[in-house]
DNA sequence: CTGAAAGCGCTAACAG
DNA sequence: CTGTTAGCGCTTTCAG
């Protein structure tokens, strides 16, 4: 494995040279420059990163902090933020980080702090102001997606907003009877995601002049099971069940759908459903969404930590920005059926 | 950011001594380290990776190279990667690498070179011969999981005993007529895969002296949709219809059993249905399957790169493991339903 | 535009 | 058991 110095010599040029040409920085003639790289291809020369970075301080990292992976909507942003930093020539370090505080207090108190990033992204993370603290006090370029952190810039969708379109889509078609299903307070996501799309159903309704009560409100987990569950539970009994349904989120509303089927109520006939995701499987069941893109979300987040990386000084203009959502219409809505009787 | 001289001084001890008492390599006395450790706390003092990877050369980095993230088999061997890379005091770098060829001989040219991480972890991913040879000449512990890599120790389950283990359990049901549904050889997991469970397949067909033909196999994506999708062709014509279908992976058996009651077909009362996988929808579905454990198979990859980390000169016994399955039955199997007639 | 020299912060002999 | 010393491989002034 050859270093910079048998580059110079191979070039005939000195290793400082050689630095300036290959980086970039600072002024070497073209047909030195063509020189060297001639060289280093040949050599198959690539800088050690390690001693590029003991010097320059920078390390070309990027750590990622996530609760879960295993999840289409951890996936997706996973996936995002990779591609946007692969492509702007960052790494990726993977923290899959759960809600137990140990293994949390690992990954602040050792792992991010080894000099090993450069920035610092963190997902769906509910953190203490301590640990907001300690990630501010790297003096590290940090974002977040999902939940607002305090004192940290973060990139979600307007989850009010959705969840008021959503309803919107279904008061629109007629219904006057509709049940929100959400999230588990303290399953999955952080709870302002349930909380306000719970807020944006709500005032939906309110601005409809539909009356709500408790029954208007029901909690699951974010998955299809869950779904399911909650499917069954509240569309068994006839006299009880709505005539539309708004899940919090996709798998919630695909869950809701299967459990319709085995009990024979045809939807949209008998039941019109709505989600948020626009999840891959949503298209097979004819499901109607309001779309989010994690992956997208993800790479704003990676643009700002790299602007900030690259332009000091630079800092987001707001502490918040909205990614955008947008309703997309299958068949699992319609008018509600025209009473009988 | 305080520096090991800091912390000598105010342990009143060397440099040296710290980096000692710190590593846990070499001698300290008791009373010493406790010093140390004491200033080192107290400074907030952390190693600078960079500095420490340049003089040992080692980087305390698994890179790892994965095809895709947003798909149950792949999340689960990362999360099971990065649990077990975690745990042992290793970051996880990763890179999601599709097929496209720019995409790839990027990381293997560029960023995996660039001494940053100790060993590679590869899943499912057929590489050429000479991507093989690149990485083998890095020099560094390779494992792969998935497919086997020419070269390279790999870790993966018995497709061919998983599939004869599957159609079996159906054989033994009393099923004659079984199609088996795999996956589109160019998409999703490497080939090899797909043929080994067919292969599987045909031979406890053979050995149960079933006779097939061309129309007892049948290719579509590795997902719900592909699964329904050919559900769909597969049962709509009664006369066609086999009495069970052994898909090939979960998501595939789900898609199908949709299907299936789409098409008001009873499984298993008029067919019967088993994959591989224990994927966490087949529970809600009754599917039965043959259990595969992704993330032990990303830990055990994770051991054996590790344990060569640590003491050189080991290498895994065989170039192959097999990961463990096994059969978990539910209710989407029963007996053929006797003729009528 | 290029070269020489001085470190970046740590670890690994080697003596003591 | 501990200190001294010499770099690891690069980047960056600072002169030319």
């Amino acid at each position: 494995m050859s270093g910079i110095e048998d580059v110079a010599s191979l070039a005939g040029v000195s290793k400082a040279t050689v630095s300036r040409a290959l980086s970039g920085r600072g002024y070497v003639s073209v047909e030195t420059r063509a020189k060297v790289s001639d060289a280093a291809h040949r050599l198959g020369y690539v800088v050690s990163s390690s001693a590029s970075s003991l010097v320059t301080g920078r390390t070309n990292n990027v750590g990622v902090i996530i609760p879960r992976i295993n999840q289409w909507f951890f996936g997706s942003i996973l996936e995002g933020v990779e591609r946007a930093l692969l492509d702007r020539g960052y790494d990726l370090m993977l923290y899959n980080v759960s809600k137990t505080v140990e293994e949390r207090s690992k990954v602040f108190e050792y792992f991010l702090v080894r000099k090993r990033v450069d920035a610092v992204i963190a997902v769906t993370l509910e953190i203490t102001p301590a640990e907001t603290e300690r990630l501010v006090g790297l003096g590290k370029p940090i974002a977040g997606i999902g939940g607002p952190l305090e004192g940290i810039p973060t990139v979600s969708i307007d989850d009010v907003a959705a969840a008021r379109l959503a309803t919107e889509h279904l008061l629109l078609l007629g219904h006057r009877d509709i049940v929100h299903v959400g999230g588990d307070v303290d399953e999955q996501m952080d709870f302002h995601v349930h909380s306000k799309r719970l807020k944006g159903f709500l005032e939906a309704l309110t601005a409809a002049g539909i009356p709500h009560d408790e029954n208007s409100y029901l909690a699951t987990r974010f998955d299809i099971p869950g779904g399911y569950r909650v499917g069954k539970q509240l569309l068994g009994d006839p006299r009880r069940r709505p005539t539309a349904i708004f899940a919090a989120a996709d798998e919630v509303a695909i869950g809701v759908i299967l459990a319709a089927r085995e009990l024979g109520i045809s939807v949209p006939d008998d039941l019109s459903v709505i989600g948020i995701d626009n999840h891959p499987l949503s298209d097979m069941f004819g499901l109607t969404t309001v779309e989010q893109r994690p992956d997208l979300q993800g790479e704003h987040a990676v643009d700002w930590v790299i602007r900030q990386l690259e332009q000091p000084g630079w800092s987001p203009d707001a502490g918040h920005a909205f990614a955008p959502t947008r309703l997309v219409m299958r068949s699992s809505t319609a008018p509600p059926r025209p009473r009988t009787g």
